[in-house]
RNA sequence: GCCGGGGUGGCGAAAUUGGUAGACGCAUCAGUCUUAGGAACUGACGAGAGAAAUCUUGUGGAGGUUCAAGUCCUCUCCCCGGCACCA
């Protein structure tokens, strides 16, 4: 046999798999299918490197098995070819678009082709295919006609760069995805798609997928459910009145302040009753001007302006507060309008900066964690105080240590039914302390609530302790009680000495306290100051006041409807034509495609308008309906449109009459199924395509054009490949390894196997050339075991048989979870064996090349035909492991003492607990380190270790 | 700030879910072969001590639970990704 020439095998492989159609899909009308997907990549100029190839290798090798497990296999890949790369490198050279594609297309089909992917390039598809994109356009115009694509004006974020239009999405902290410009607003008319109105859906339906729940989680905080109160707030002398939203409907007796967003309607229907309208209209026109970079750089200091004259009344108790706008509310979640209270971090910053008067109404509750409240038992509710007492002189504070239950705090005590505050708390310092002179500096209506079980007197307690601030006049006292000294030492204790002195629950909060005298909770807790709530819990108190008022209990969402037009040439006509006489027209269905005309300038323009305004004859039309004069649409879509539903136009590529035929989509994206069955892409994604494909999806499920609510069973993720010094690949810098070259030197077979090989799936991992030898080496191995094989081949070896059968195992195993390095690892494992004991059986071996044919399919294809095999090891049948053979008929067992690993001995598979322990106890190891020693105990893991304790 | 994911040899990493830490690979060192370089093969390879058997120590840090902790609990530091005025 002949040395290991990789260029040779695969170019040979390649051509015969081709030929063979080895890899097309059948479109049948039952039986086992499986639809595997990869992100289909944008062909853009500088081509594939090493890392784009992760994804679509790990699902070429889970394909490749189901395949030979015996499904129906449709592995597709095509084009997602509209954008702006490719419109700009038009530009730069005077190319054309759709030359530059084909160019790109050709050469990224020939490094896929290369790195022997088992596609069906039958189905290949191509977005900027007119074939294709007339389905784009018939889509958009489906939902146009149920009201879900509408025109607006709004005020968009626009990159004065790339001369766009970008979707919130493709705005990165403020700066453009693309160029990394700032990004300005600018008021525009756009084409927009409803997808708020699919919210609870594909948020809930999250539910029914088995996507990684990282997936899950971004998708989730991305569309940002929540649920809470739309609250009226009425306008005093006038008839208006302000809805507000608020999640914290329990804090509304603490609301100080009504707060508008600068754009909401009613400042421009109060503007003449607004004393100060000049002052405001300034601050708003100033708010217009600031990008969002300006708005969230700005030290995150809240700024506003009070609508003089205006006042809203509080519907809770009729309390009458002002009405500001500020620039941190937003127009465009919730109502535009919230209520600012006390326990919002942010509203307090904004109230403290503006003088506003403000007002508890929730106080903390904290649960005692070493000594909880107790099951079974009644709580008794008590009213306390904690002083905190200082000594100006020393600066230092009044402390109690409770001797027997090593607990430190400060001075506190009960208050009796009746009694005044002040005086209980006067009272309880001195019988605690005996200092006679203090004196109340700051009472500042702080609260907390907190349950223990009381260890002396045996039952549960809710106290509520109110804190008060006290001065030290000076250190005359009295003796204190017998009793209470038995108890309880009293300490001074330096500030710096407090930080781990308390060992309260609540300890972090009296130290806040002590250092600010102040403490603003806004968390959950016990309602104060709320008249009839007051006592209540938050949770009851929001359901509670928003019945009292006839608030509405809503939900509401973060996203936000689809910025869907493009102002560019390389992207799909939007289908609309505008008529004088009868507005929006759309594009009947029958006129599609509206093909993209031939144009001589590329460059889009600072007015905004797309090259495509510019061609009188392709823009002027006549009316569909009126058949008067009429102008097409010149905004483009964005490149996510084509992208949103191309794996429905794999199942039946090449259908002229439907998108895909009712037959392919039931057979390929069946009910029972439930669509793709398994789909590979990277996290960059999750918020975009991944989303806006399923909107559509759920779109098109509505109006019964898909079988299934959700087009992708299971969604999961490839970690990035990194230049080798760890940064990410880009093109700038020319830092990415064509996979070409490493297939021209090691073979594609290699570079598969390296790539699975390098660490785990779901992580980034540097790129490393260095390493690649070793996936090298371990194919030459590989090689030189069918070397063996010629001349001894007889029976199973023993060892090698048991090692097969464990590979197969952990292979077939680790391939479903895309454990793929460790799978590599086993099976160099194997090899190793083999490579040692020189010898492995014909059957064996011809399993073992099952098992790696996945990975690397041209040297197993190979060597599967020097066998005399004549089918191709593609279609041959996954191996079944045997869990016999996998046995050991002897086991190691450490034996240790203490914990601590003494030694291992080999013993045979049945012998029982006892004697196992035996051997232990009177190993010559082990008996020097328990020599004279008491046995306490022996532990047996059974296959594992003794572990003999002294 | 909030939500995820991480931190284990010189490097990429394993670890049956609480049971021999470092499988597998790279690099390195020694050896075999070779005119030489390389390739290939054999062996060594966390750190410290020792001629060796072997012992001690070791999974970002500090505590804790346990016969036993990389794995569980509490606190803490650092790195990566996402979101970020969302009421």
């Amino acid at each position: 046999m002949k040395n290991y020439d990789h260029t040779k095998i695969e170019r040979k492989w390649q051509k015969e798999w081709e030929a063979k159609k080895l890899y097309h899909a059948k479109t049948k009308a039952k039986g086992k299918k499986f639809y595997g997907l990869i992100e289909f990549p944008y062909p853009s100029g500088s081509g594939l490197h090493v890392g784009h190839i992760r994804s679509n290798t790990a699902m070429d090798i889970i394909t490749r098995k189901r395949r030979m497990e015996g499904y129906n296999v449709l592995y597709p890949i095509g084009w997602d070819a509209f954008g702006l790369p490719t419109e700009n490198y038009a530009i730069k050279t005077g190319k054309q678009p759709e030359k530059v594609t084909k160019e790109n297309t050709d050469m990224f089909r020939k490094q896929l082709k290369a790195c022997g992917f088992g596609f069906d390039w039958s189905r290949e598809i191509n977005t900027t295919n007119p074939a294709y994109y007339k389905w784009t356009q018939w889509i958009f115009l489906q939902f146009y006609k149920k009201g879900l694509a509408y025109k607006t004006k709004t005020m968009i974020n626009w990159c004065p760069k790339d001369k766009i239009g970008l979707a919130n999405e493709e705005v990165v902290n403020g700066r453009c995805d693309r160029c990394d410009g700032p990004v300005e607003k600018r008021e525009k008319e756009q084409w927009m798609l409803a997808i708020t109105k699919y919210a609870d859906r594909l948020d809930k339906d999250l539910d029914d997928v088995n996507y990684l729940e990282k997936i899950k989680i971004q998708q989730r905080n991305w569309i940002g459910k929540s649920e809470g109160s739309e609250i009226d707030f009425t306008i005093k002398n006038f008839p208006e009145k302000v809805t507000v939203f608020t999640t914290r409907a329990d804090t509304l007796y603490s609301a100080f302040a009504v707060i508008l967003a600068p754009e909401h309607s009613l400042v421009e229907s109060l503007k003449g009753q607004i004393e100060n309208w000049s002052d405001v209209e300034k601050y708003i026109s100033d708010v217009k001007k600031k990008t969002d970079i300006e708005r969230t750089a700005e030290d995150k200091e809240k700024t506003g302006i009070e609508l003089k004259g205006i006042r809203a009344i509080n519907p809770i108790n009729n309390e009458e507060i002002p009405v500001w706008i500020a620039d941190f509310v937003l127009v465009h979640y919730g109502t535009g309008a919230i209520f600012a209270d006390i326990h919002d971090e942010r509203d307090h910053a904004f109230g403290k900066k503006y003088g506003l008067p403000m007002r508890r109404s929730i106080e903390p509750v904290f649960h005692a964690s070493d000594h909880p409240i107790r099951d079974g038992l009644p709580v008794i509710k008590r009213n306390a105080i904690c002083a905190v007492i200082r000594n100006p002189k020393d600066d230092t504070y009044l402390c109690s240590v409770w001797r027997d239950m090593h607990m430190h705090g400060l001075i506190t005590g009960g208050v009796e039914d009746g009694e005044d505050m002040v005086k209980a708390a006067m009272r309880e310092i001195y019988e605690e302390t005996g200092y006679k002179n203090v004196k109340l500096v700051n009472n500042p209506d702080i609260a907390i609530h907190s349950t223990f079980f009381h260890r002396k007197k045996q039952e549960n307690r809710w106290a509520r302790f109110q804190y008060m601030f006290f001065d030290l006049i000076d250190k005359e006292k009295d003796e204190i009680d017998e009793k209470e000294a038995a108890i309880h030492d009293v300490v001074w204790k330096k500030r710096s000495e407090l930080d781990n002195f308390f060992s309260v629950v609540e300890g972090e909060f009296v130290l806040n306290l002590i250092d600010t005298g102040d403490y603003i909770h806004t968390g959950e807790g016990i309602l104060s100051n709320s008249g009839p709530h007051t006592g209540m819990t938050s949770e009851e108190a929001r359901k509670k006041i928003t019945e009292a008022i006839g608030g509405k209990i809503v939900t509401k969402y973060k996203l936000r409807d689809w910025v869907f037009s493009r102002q560019r040439y390389w992207g799909e006509p939007i289908p609309i034509i505008h008529c004088q006489i009868c507005g929006y027209v759309p594009v009947p269905e029958k006129d599609l495609p509206i093909l993209l005309p031939k144009v001589k300038s590329y460059t889009p323009t600072d007015t905004g308008e797309s090259p495509l305004a510019a061609i009188s004859t392709w823009v002027n039309t006549t009316c569909p309906h009126c058949k008067g004069k009429a102008k097409r649409e010149t905004d483009t879509m964005p490149n996510w449109a084509g992208s949103s539903w191309y794996y429905l136009r794999y199942t039946d590529s090449k259908n002229k009459k439907e998108f895909a035929s009712p037959k392919a989509l039931s057979y390929w994206m069946s009910k029972k199924s439930g669509g793709v069955d398994w789909y590979n892409g990277g996290m960059e994604h999750t918020t975009l395509h991944l989303l806006y494909s399923r909107f559509w999806h759920k779109f098109l499920y509505d109006l019964k054009l898909v079988p299934t609510h959700e087009p992708y069973m299971k969604r999961t993720s490839h970690g990035m490949i990194l230049a080798d010094d760890g940064s990410k690949i880009s093109k700038s810098k020319e830092n990415g390894v064509n996979p070409i070259d490493v297939i021209k030197t090691y073979g594609a077979d290699t570079l598969r196997v390296h790539e699975m090989f390098m660490g785990p799936f779901d992580q980034a991992v540097p790129w490393n050339s260095e390493s690649l030898i070793g996936s090298r080496r371990f194919l030459e191995k590989v090689w030189r075991a069918a070397t063996l094989l010629e001349t001894k081949n007889k029976n199973s070896h023993k060892e090698i048989e048991k090692t097969l059968h464990k590979t197969i195992k952990k292979v077939t195993e680790d391939i479903e979870t895309m454990s793929f390095n460790t799978a590599v690892s086993s099976m160099m494992v194997l090899v190793n064996e083999i490579e040692k004991q020189k010898e492995i059986s014909r059957k064996d071996f011809m399993m073992f090349l099952r098992i790696l044919c996945p990975f690397a399919p041209f040297i197993a294809e190979e060597l599967w035909h020097q066998m005399g095999e004549k089918k191709s090891i593609h279609r041959a049948p996954w191996p079944a492991y045997d869990s016999q053979k996998i046995i050991d008929e002897e086991i190691t067992i450490v034996f240790q003492v203490n914990g601590r690993v003494r030694t291992e001995r080999k013993i045979p598979r049945d012998l029982s607990e006892e004697e196992i322990k035996a051997l232990a106890i009177s190993d010559s190891v082990v008996i020097p380190w328990i020599d004279g020693k008491e046995i306490k105990k022996i532990i047996y893991v059974p296959g594992r270790l003794v572990n003999i304790v002294v």
